[in-house]
DNA sequence: GCCGGGTACTTAACCGGGAAAGCCGCCGAC
DNA sequence: GTCGGCGGCTTTCCCGGTTAAGTACCCGGC
């Protein structure tokens, strides 16, 4: 089946290829009647321009990329991608985008990704992810002019625009929250180290803390998979002085740590008060359902791709500020039993 | 910043843009001193060949397309489709094809996505997913020509290839070892009931329970999430003469089913067993740890992109057949209490 | 009756590669 | 010494759109 160009409308309706082109994109130069036929004749054959030959005279590929750079594993088990990308997606389509997508082993190939992508024209901007401090991937999205938005802040974006959510707020409002419970040993299990998110979480962790005069305000470092959380839970409950609540870094270390805290013997939240970040609906699968920091992660999305959008389109890059996560508190947390 | 093209490297090496043509693509007709120089030079100014122009003379766009078409919430919750893309990427990028995602609403809208990607000539093939009864996407992919592999099966899939997995016989290999611990009233909780997978299930399911002379075997159908797995869990437990094990159509509905059980005072897995399908690492997370039928889904995801590159590279149509789920039994299946 | 100006097109150049065809100089064969 | 053939290029055209520049025609005004 060979596919219809811009030559077959045209000779089916017996103009021009220009005044095909002129039609199409509704600008002057056709008349009302000729234009209308070209249209039907268009819908008629089923005509798509081809998207190369667009590109290569217009200079815009009508794509974006987001490349993701985390193991199958966790990639599947955190439900925040796929929300992301939903969200992306949503807003993408709405104005005809594509969304490229490459899943990359580390930094240094989603370098090399930008680079082709951006030489050979593919993509017209790209979203960043999972960004780190003294991130690599920032200078180099500056010195190509490849149109960006950054997913994560504030800080660390350089000239680059950004989308940025309130975590150091959404955790000090938990520690306040788990304090006004009467709990006075908490800890937190953090989420990788190398992110600047994880950092920030951790600054804001140990600041509240100190301020609230909480003794110590220990983050035990992770990688978001259940086997680091159950293990990290497993270290904080066997310590003395073990804590009396715990604030995990995704909901899939909570559900682990909240095994574990059962497994020896502990109960939730009579024992232990468990808080997770990321509000999936896992969290009202377990028992006790659990208390929660959860936002619109689709909207997030589609807030990002229609930001980078617009600096596609020109406009100054800018830091918006999304939604901070707000918690919902559930079965998974109460005062400490007296001790 | 601008980006060089192919007259850029040519000026530089003194030749015209013929030979930096040649040379960069292996052809004959440049001795090897020159194409030496000519490559330095291109690795030098990072030259890129722009992908439009290249699409546009070899009519190959270097890209597949995979649609997905279900709400943001549960393609966020379900670790499938993720692992799916992860292995598909890996296959593609190997091979220096983009993968390129799009979220759609439903089949109306993907049919539409597919006839565009094939007329705008952006995709050289796609895989498709969440194959249905006498699904409408397969006669117009027939029709298109597009190449194109079905993730599903078997049967339905027309003369498109496909990858498919034998859940009819993983499934039968659940009901016998739930026989063999001496169940003998088994119920299973179903995922969507217009897509082919869930049909092939249940009608194996109803099968190997009546052939082991089991009495009645309810599928209920539900929608694969928490919610729906929860009340379809509710329903059958309430019921006279409820079932002493449960197989669920994925993890997601196990897990809100082993917390209604808890919730109804019943243990798992004394009065209840629970298998789940797709093992993924939440099964590991819950308390008992779910008894699950898994199997390598990115390396399914990686079969079928494999796949797709060889249709897109001229082979015939075949059918594949990737591994077959396996039973990994873990602390929610038991022999029934004796009543 | 001729000119100015707008409308409705057509023509042709261009985007950046790929590749067929052409060209030139050199070598060996007859 | 002349011709064929080949290696190593260059020239040219093509892909399928967009768009600047050109053209034909019509209409109104003076």
């Amino acid at each position: 089946m060979k596919r219809p160009t811009i030559a077959d409308v045209a000779r089916r309706a017996g103009v021009s290829k220009g005044a095909v082109s002129y039609a199409l994109n509704g600008q002057p130069g056709v008349s009302e009647a000729t234009r209308q036929r070209i249209l039907a004749i268009a819908a008629e054959i089923g005509f798509n321009p081809n998207r190369a030959a667009r590109s290569l005279s217009g200079a815009t590929a009508d794509a974006v990329g987001l490349t993701l750079c985390r193991p199958a594993r966790t990639l599947g088990i955190e439900p925040f991608f796929m929300e992301l990308i939903s969200g992306v997606e949503a807003e993408l389509s709405a104005r005809s985008y594509a969304l490229t997508l490459q899943v990359v082993a580390d930094q240094e190939a989603e370098v090399a990704v930008h680079r082709r992508w951006w030489g050979e024209r593919r993509v017209d901007g790209v979203l960043v992810c999972d960004l780190r401090a003294d991130d690599r991937r920032v200078p180099v999205l500056e010195e190509l002019g490849l149109p960006a938005v950054v997913i994560g802040g504030p800080g660390g974006t350089g000239r680059l625009a950004s989308v940025w959510s309130d975590d150091a707020a959404a955790l000090v409002e938990t520690v306040e929250y788990l304090v006004a419970l009467g709990h006075r040993r908490i800890a937190r299990v953090g989420g990788l180290p190398a992110l600047l998110h994880t950092a920030i979480r951790t600054e804001a962790f140990t600041e509240a803390c100190r301020r609230l005069g909480l003794a110590d305000a220990v983050t035990v470092p992770s990688d978001y998979t259940g086997e680091e959380g159950a293990r990290a839970t497993r270290r904080l409950l066997s310590s003395a002085g073990r804590p009396t609540a715990v604030i995990y870094d995704n909901d899939v270390m909570a559900i682990a740590g909240l095994s574990v805290a059962q497994e020896m013997g502990l109960a939730v939240p009579g024992d232990l008060s468990i808080v997770a970040w990321d509000d999936s609906p896992l969290c009202q699968l377990v028992h006790p359902p659990l208390t929660a920091l959860g936002r619109d992660i689709p909207a997030y999305g589609a807030h990002a791709a229609r930001q980078l959008l617009a600096v596609i389109g020109g406009s100054p890059a800018g830091q918006v500020q999304d939604e901070t996560a707000h918690l919902t508190p559930r079965g998974s947390t109460a005062p400490p039993r007296a001790s």
